[in-house]
RNA sequence: GACUGCGUAGCUCAACCGGAUAGAGCGUCGGGCUUCGAACCCGAAGGUUGGGGGUUCGAACCCCUCCGCGGUCGCCA
């Protein structure tokens, strides 16, 4: 239940009968008006921008639409105040009944309060993580991933058909020196001293397990054949157990991705997708052979001028346009990239998301116009970046770890602080903000540390409910609390928190368009905070206490407040999917 | 050099995708604990939103320009 979508339908209504009664022109544009909560709650509980959007289409000083528009609204049950303010906002205070049957409608559907059918049901593909099967997550890839699922949750939640996916990048030379680097290790396992691994292969501890298996499974029958024989064998086992480890490291954030897309697919057997992609382009003239001028700045050594294969990214949008082959005449990454979100195409999808790290944002144009042209225009992909983690414990830096080369693993850090924490820090900030992590601070029992903040609200109002069961002899059920009157409910505090649980529906579609779930962790900290200032006043003042002896009735009305205040906090954790613990002791 | 992201209070960051007097936390200063969980609380000070120009009723947000920081820069992934 939105009460600012509803508000907004209502004012269109005001303006339509404006229209049909000839006081302002037919058919204005009114995609830009907005019914929105006023910055100040001195101001009212909505505000309209139309008569400041409409003034000049409409030919009438905006404050003078404004007053034609109050006269409308005015007649308005649910409002008890309307007005025009400053240069032609409307300003509307709410009946108390409406903000009430509010809170009674999410404590009717305590999960469900938040869920909006903004997407209607239409499917979007959310494709994140896709590290590369070469190793063990780092905490880079930790933030993606996280990020990646909330937008997925958040998306669901707003009524979208998500699939999440992760685009595995099993072809081209790095799972080739995977290969070698597992050969390596292969040999290990057979007795062979392998010395230092050499430079250029992966030298982490964690391919010892695949050289083991690969010798309890081939013995000695792969190491004397030549390279070409063992390294698709190799090659297979190492990606299949990185994958392994890759699904264990996301698995012990919560996360699962519904589809893993394999590179290496696209261009096997009978069908080469790539090739069809190419075919395809081509003959839309998309597709030609033609020469690149070298790349300013710093001068590459081996240039050379020849006529290559180019996809025409520069008709949407790009700077230059895009080699498909290399000069062995095998396919670029950029091919298999354009044929991997054509088969998304295909499959049906016409909105995509990709989320990738802050260093591939060069990537973004051709991507993008590479996504136009293969749907014709008709589909959309909208990437979002990542900016770096930099890992802190306690103020104090921390560089390179001692395991597995030379960075700090997703696993280490999730299995030092948990993954409420991991995941909630990830989304404390804006995706396109650096992120400091502090290891120390995450676990801090105080209002510094927003995870704690946020999770022991949640806490504290059961607790208060627990509170209320020996008092009350028995905690209410959600049927008395939906029953309960809310006249008791005067005190500003009380009042603020209101309107914040009031605001959380909106806020959830505000977030999921614009692909932003950080809003949902901001929002959860303001919740909390409010919750918690009011938790205060009644230290100060007895008769705001939750729970009263005396007065049955304000205890069953701050009850439906706090147990609806719970209710979107729990629904707001589990879209950045962390938990909403009952007792923090 | 090109492209791209960022620049907001002393510090770390928000600002609902153009709205009203730009908000939080930390830090600073001044007060407060015989507790429904002090796992703190209340209050105050603190801003030319990097500089300049433009668009409009209205700009942290859009456009231009300059400054500063990061990222990327033929076929790597």
């Amino acid at each position: 239940m939105n009460i600012f979508g509803l508000f907004e339908r209502r004012v269109g209504d005001a303006l339509q009968r404006l229209a049909e009664a000839g006081r302002i022109p037919a058919g204005l544009d009114t995609s830009r008006v907005l019914v929105e909560p006023p910055r100040e709650a001195a101001h009212g509980d909505l505000s309209t921008n139309a008569a400041m959007v409409l003034g000049k289409p409409a030919g009438l000083a905006p404050r003078a639409l404004a007053q034609l528009l109050v006269e409308e609204l005015q007649a308005d049950l649910r409002l008890t105040a309307v007005s025009v303010a400053g240069p032609g906002f409307i300003n509307m205070a709410l009946a108390p009944q409406v903000l009430h049957d509010v809170l009674r409608a999410a404590l009717a559907d305590l999960d469900g309060f938040g869920r909006s059918s903004a997407g209607a049901g239409r499917p979007v593909n959310v494709e994140y993580v896709s590290a590369n099967p070469t190793g063990p997550m780092h905490v880079g890839h930790g933030r993606g991933a996280v990020f990646g699922d909330a937008l997925a949750n958040l998306l669901a939640v707003a009524g979208w058909q998500v699939t999440r996916e992760y685009y595995v990048n099993d072809a081209g030379a790095q799972v080739d020196v995977l290969a070698r680097s597992a050969f390596l290790r292969y040999r290990e396992a057979l007795g062979e001293p392998i010395g230092a691994i050499p430079a250029g292969l992966y030298p982490g501890d964690y391919l010892k397990g695949v050289g083991a298996s690969l010798a309890a499974a081939h013995g000695s029958a792969l190491r004397d054949r030549p390279e070409a024989e063992w390294l698709p064998v190799v090659r297979d086992a190492a990606i299949a157990a990185m994958m392994d480890l890759i699904r264990d490291d996301l698995a012990s954030l919560g996360i699962r991705h519904a589809v893993f897309f394999s590179e290496r697919t696209l261009a096997e057997g009978p069908n080469d997708r790539i090739a069809a992609t190419i075919a395809d382009l081509r003959g839309r003239d998309l597709v030609y052979e033609g020469r690149l001028a070298p790349p300013k700045g710093q001068a590459i050594e081996d240039w050379e001028d020849r006529e290559q294969t180019l996809f025409r990214a520069t008709a949407f949008g790009d700077d230059v346009d895009r080699p498909l082959l290399k000069s062995d005449g095998s396919y670029t990454y950029f091919a298999s990239d354009i044929a991997y979100h054509r088969d998304k195409v295909a499959r049906g999808f016409d909105r995509m998301i990709d989320v990738w790290g802050a260093d591939h944002g060069g990537y973004v144009k051709r991507m993008q116009a590479a996504v136009r042209a293969v749907s014709e225009g008709r589909a959309e992909l909208d990437v979002k970046l990542c900016q770096l983690v930099r890992l802190f414990r306690a103020g104090e830096p921390v560089r390179m770890s001692k395991r597995s080369g030379d960075f700090v693993t997703l696993r280490e850090v999730v299995d030092e602080v948990g993954r409420d924490p991991v995941r909630f820090m990830m989304l404390f900030r804006k995706n396109d903000a650096p992120l400091d992590f502090d290891l120390a601070k995450v676990l801090e029992q105080s209002k510094d540390n927003p995870v704690f903040y946020v999770q022991y609200a949640h806490a504290r109002i059961a607790s208060v409910f627990r509170q209320a069961g020996e008092t009350l002899g028995a905690a209410p059920t959600v049927e008395e609390l939906r029953a309960a009157g809310l006249g008791p409910l005067t005190d500003e505090a009380e009042l603020d928190l209101l309107r914040r649980v009031a605001q959380y529906p909106r806020l959830v579609e505000a977030a999921a368009s614009a692909h932003e779930p950080h809003r949902i962790a901001f929002f959860l900290y303001d919740v909390a905070a409010a919750f918690h200032a009011l938790w205060n006043k009644g230290k100060d003042l007895p008769q705001l206490r939750f729970v009263k002896h005396d007065d049955r009735d304000s205890t069953l009305a701050r009850l439906a407040l706090i147990g609806a205040v719970a209710g979107v906090l729990r629904s707001g954790l589990s879209i950045l999917g962390v938990s909403a613990p009952d007792e923090m002791r």
